[in-house]
DNA sequence: AAACAATAATTGTCTAGGCATTTATAATCG
DNA sequence: CGATTATAAATGCCTAGACAATTATTGTTT
């Protein structure tokens, strides 16, 4: 599956093996930028006993963009075991429910609780609010040029991973 | 420790609550990016059996920031428990050696093995690839651009921590 | 219709991190 | 000096995701 080395045409030469330092490459600023919000985020959940990522499947669900375990899973890019298991908390909690389909008596249909609806509510606000902290001091032209340039590597990597699966 | 609300002032407005979709934000992208960078260089690195985040201690023995389970840890914002876990792991494929010291019996060094040292070197080669792939078409000025709102971001996180945490 | 293939959900085992607790050893303070 | 405090490592229990295998059901194909 690990191809040998990826020759990659057409490439800055931005890093260098022995030149930079990768504790500061773009990647890792960008791990460190992330795990701040998260972290700032998931503070400010733990009054509702949420995280973000357990919020995840409840806004999809909200959003009306799947209700099963495996519709939730490929929205969401993560295994259906793990979507099961993250379920199973969130049932525990009283925010979702599993209900058995009668076409299909393969899949199980995911129901929010009225509590699951009222706790997904209030995550947005959060999230953009840590946000908006993280981008203190940006322009509107700069914030689009961040999103542009976030934008094109995930093209890049979309092309690359192309490349790598002929 | 959750704050109720953080009234953050001077603050743009550039996501609202109801207005963004939240999986189409810089930190929604943000994650897709590193999902993908950290997908790619795990796939080249399952060659050597070795990933992305065990690579990390072995890189920082290798600068020699750190021997010993907590100066690990510390550096790499990681709990101790954790880096102990991962060492085991590591010491299991024999790329790492711990030595109890004898000035102070508590702590512990860790040592690389001469194949520790061997695979670590590998890495950032896979790395400075990947991203390098990841910036195609990137100009140099954007690259550094790319970096400094990155730094920004960060700083702002800093601040707000600071503020919450007083 | 029967055999086979595909899909949905679940479960087991692994890596990985967080928090709390425990044990051993130092350091400090009264 | 003795008691308290602090630190180092390890361990237990939790969330979380990946991969593989299993079971139940549905579709397809001869």
């Amino acid at each position: 599956m690990a191809s040998p080395i990826p020759e990659i045409p057409d490439c800055p030469a931005f890093y260098v093996a022995g030149q930079h330092r990768p504790d500061q490459s773009v990647g890792f600023l960008m791990r460190k930028v992330l795990g701040s919000v998260l972290a700032q985020v998931d503070a400010q959940l733990s009054a509702y006993d949420m995280t973000y990522v357990q919020w995840l499947p409840l806004y999809k669900l909200v959003m009306k963009e799947g209700n099963t375990v495996a519709g939730l899973a490929r929205e969401l890019h993560i295994d259906p075991g793990a979507m099961t298991r993250s379920l199973d908390r969130l049932e525990g909690k009283g925010l979702v429910r599993r209900e058995r389909s009668t076409e299909d008596r393969r899949v199980v249909h995911l129901v929010l609780t009225d509590e699951g609806r009222k706790v997904a509510r209030k995550v947005p606000t959060v999230l953009a609010a840590v946000l908006n902290g993280h981008l203190r001091g940006f322009t509107e032209a700069e914030w689009q040029q961040l999103q542009q340039f976030l934008n094109r590597m995930l093209a890049n990597g979309e092309a690359m991973r192309r490349a790598a699966h002929p």
